[in-house]
RNA sequence: GGGGCGGUAGCUCAAUUGGUUAGAGUACCGGACUGUCGAUCCGGUGGUUGCGGGUUCGAGUCCCGUCCGCCUCGCCA
């Protein structure tokens, strides 16, 4: 076999001269008759190779040559030279060509689907995925999956170098059936049984710092059988970590260090100090618990100016029950968002747009006014619902601190739905906008970066559906240190105290994307015994649950605290992609199907029987 | 579970109001060509219009069902 002595991405002019053997795929043809190039590809690059009959090339290897065709895997020994016909500027080795005297042809090819060009338009993605070897020798897969390859080793270095400890956990694992659905494995011998995969490592890292690993780390897969989006798949990778005698600020303090340090390796990006945002104040003026802080939007509680006018959907929605006590204790409300130089570019078929939009959430629809000068020139509240707040112009501007020419967006409705819909607005308008800036602007890979801190989150919220308690993060978090004892004596029915206490939680948003979530743990008895009581478990049921947790933490639990990375994500930033689909080698479609090996597939009767289950479902019946 | 978009040659797409033999580029096959570099030029093969029904004189086009892919709401402690 002719090996390699270099890759295609390697040759140079101080090459010239040397008898070189490339391995690789025929990338593309060009064939003159007399005269045969071929670039030849690998993971490297790619090389110009010259069939030419001039420098003593026999007949049957250029009658080999011109059968060449894309994909054909080869490999070919000859003197690298200069290139006659002068550099091609495009390429890494375009000043050089490899003048080919032997041939050796590994592997003909059959038609290829579709050709890994990166210059063509991309065939659709089912095909990409039934063919996923194909799709992922185009030099920007190639690139991902470098970068993705860089990512684990950096990570695992900084870790390693302060103190970690990087240990496997199961992934056949114990069932526990809050949160995400699971996916099951049957149990051959013990019938009627089942392992779940873990949507994550959680419980034992946890147990790892009560069997003393001080600081732990993995880079882990995690499965959550929901269905997809284009930035979540059902098997996904997490940086997951847990740390001993700890609390919030020195995990915080490790992570940015973390995450200076991995921006620093991954594309020399220095990232400053990450600002600290409240849950509520994201969600107050951004409408969303990850803001996308790259550009300035910002949206208002008006309720109260609202309640002054005369507008029938703003009165309803004020009128409507309150869904987060904590936050407004009587009513509905009001939200409102200035939109800078918005008269001009949001134009009235854009805005009509809009209430469809915020219908998706549950919303109205939005109400809409611009202030700019009317036909006396004089500045004044202008279309929509400009005449019933025409009255209170001044206090809306001063409200909102209004420019000439901005235009105003008002979404009104119980404090949830409004506050997630004028969210999604919000964003919504910085597309149309034009405000979000274009991957690579500055900083490297998909900069800018805006990161952030996200803190003081609820330790609880209301199922919507029943009414009951639900842990925010998850039942192990701890409360903040300041309001662990107002915690423990707080009453359970008093439903404004319960819903004020906060966690002793945070999350890392990196331009409106949540790349990492953690918290502090429970190590506490008795605070671990209230969180279960709201929960609504008894303590039978939290035994029968999480009898090795609470047992373990009996049995002398460190304070501990950790925090995972969405790891796709991170890729998925760094790379400046929006599909988690492209930074993942072998990713599933939205039915949790694999393309390429066709998964799931069905299991035979004896597999079934093995398994002490049977299947219930049948095939339609054939009309 | 709901909403939206899409599925026509190996691939990317086109096809007027429902109307002749479903076209183009590319790939592939054959031929020409000694400096190209997304080579060029000439010729050719290639179609169950995702699948199943229905309406119609006639369906890629309209209707119903279904499958697959993508986006999205719900969901994702």
């Amino acid at each position: 076999m002719l090996r390699r002595t270099h890759t295609c991405g390697e040759l140079r002019e101080f090459h010239v001269g040397q008898t070189v053997t490339l391995n690789g795929w025929v990338n593309s043809y060009r064939d003159h008759g007399n005269l045969i190039f071929i670039d030849l590809r690998d993971r490297f690059g790619l090389t110009q190779l010259v069939f030419d009959p001039d420098n003593g090339i026999l007949a049957d290897m250029m009658a080999q040559a011109d059968k060449l065709r894309n994909e054909d895997v080869i490999g070919v020994e000859g003197r690298v030279r200069v290139r006659i016909g002068g550099e091609n500027p495009k390429l890494e080795t375009g000043k050089v060509e490899l003048v080919v005297t032997k041939l050796e042809i590994f592997n003909k090819t059959d038609n290829p689907p579709f050709l890994p060009d990166d210059l063509t338009k991309l065939p659709n993605e089912e095909l990409r995925l039934t063919h996923r070897y194909i799709d992922l020798r185009r030099p920007k897969m190639q690139q991902i999956l470098q970068t993705r390859s860089r990512a684990l080793m950096t990570t695992r270095e900084f870790f390693h170098s302060n103190g970690f400890l990087e240990v496997e956990t199961p992934v056949l694992y114990k069932s526990t059936p809050e949160g995400a659905r699971e996916f099951l494995v049957p149990c051959r011998n013990v019938p009627g049984t089942f392992y779940a995969l873990p949507q994550s490592p959680q419980l034992f890292k946890q147990i790892l710092m009560v069997s003393g690993a001080d600081r732990y780390m993995q880079i882990c897969r995690c499965f959550r059988d929901e269905d997809p989006r284009a930035d979540r798949q059902p098997e996904f990778t997490q940086i997951d970590l847990e740390m001993s005698f700890v609390r919030r600020e020195h995990v915080m303090e490790m992570m940015e260090s973390f995450v200076r340090s991995f921006w620093k390796s991954m594309c020399g990006y220095d990232v400053p100090t990450i600002q600290r945002m409240t849950y509520r104040d994201a969600m107050e003026t951004y409408g969303i618990d990850r803001p996308d802080t790259r550009y300035d939007l910002r949206t208002t509680d008006l309720s109260d100016l609202a309640a002054r006018t005369d507008f029938k959907v703003f009165k309803d929605a004020l009128a409507k029950g309150a869904d987060r006590p904590r936050f407004n204790s009587k009513r509905g409300v009001v939200k409102a968002m200035r939109v800078p130089g918005g008269a001009d570019k949001l134009t009235r078929k854009i805005t009509d747009g809009y209430s469809d939009f915020v219908k998706t959430f549950g919303a109205g629809g939005v109400a809409v006014t611009k202030y700019i000068k009317n036909d006396k020139g004089e500045l004044a509240l202008d279309t929509g619902v400009a005449k019933f707040l025409e009255p209170l112009k001044a206090d809306l501007v001063a409200a909102l601190g209004l420019e000439p020419g901005d235009t105003v967006l008002f979404v009104a409705d119980a404090y949830s739905v409004a506050t997630k819909a004028i969210g999604e607005l919000r964003q919504q308008v910085a597309r149309d906008m034009g405000l979000i800036p274009k991957p690579g602007a500055e900083g490297g890979g998909g900069g800018p970066w805006n990161f952030l801190w996200v803190i003081d989150f609820p330790m609880f919220e209301r199922n919507k559906d029943t009414g009951k308690w639900v842990a925010m993060h998850h039942p192990f978090t701890a409360p903040r240190d300041d309001q662990r004892d107002q915690f423990v004596n707080a009453d359970v029915d008093d439903e404004v105290a319960i819903e004020s206490i906060v966690s002793a939680g945070y999350d890392i948003v990196l331009n409106g994307s949540e790349i990492a979530g953690g918290s502090v743990r429970i190590h506490d008895k008795a605070v671990q015994s209230k969180v279960f009581q709201l929960l609504g478990l008894t303590p039978e049921q939290a035994k029968e649950k999480f009898s090795f947790l609470l047992e373990a933490l009996s049995f002398g639990a460190p304070p501990h605290a950790g925090i995972a990375f969405g790891f796709d994500r991170l890729i998925m930033h760094l790379c400046g992609t929006d599909n988690i689909r492209d930074v993942i080698a072998f990713p599933k479609t939205q039915i949790g199907a694999d393309l390429m090996t066709k998964a799931p597939s069905q299991a035979t009767d004896a597999q079934l029987k093995d398994l002490h289950i049977k299947s219930t479902w049948e095939p339609p019946a054939k009309a």
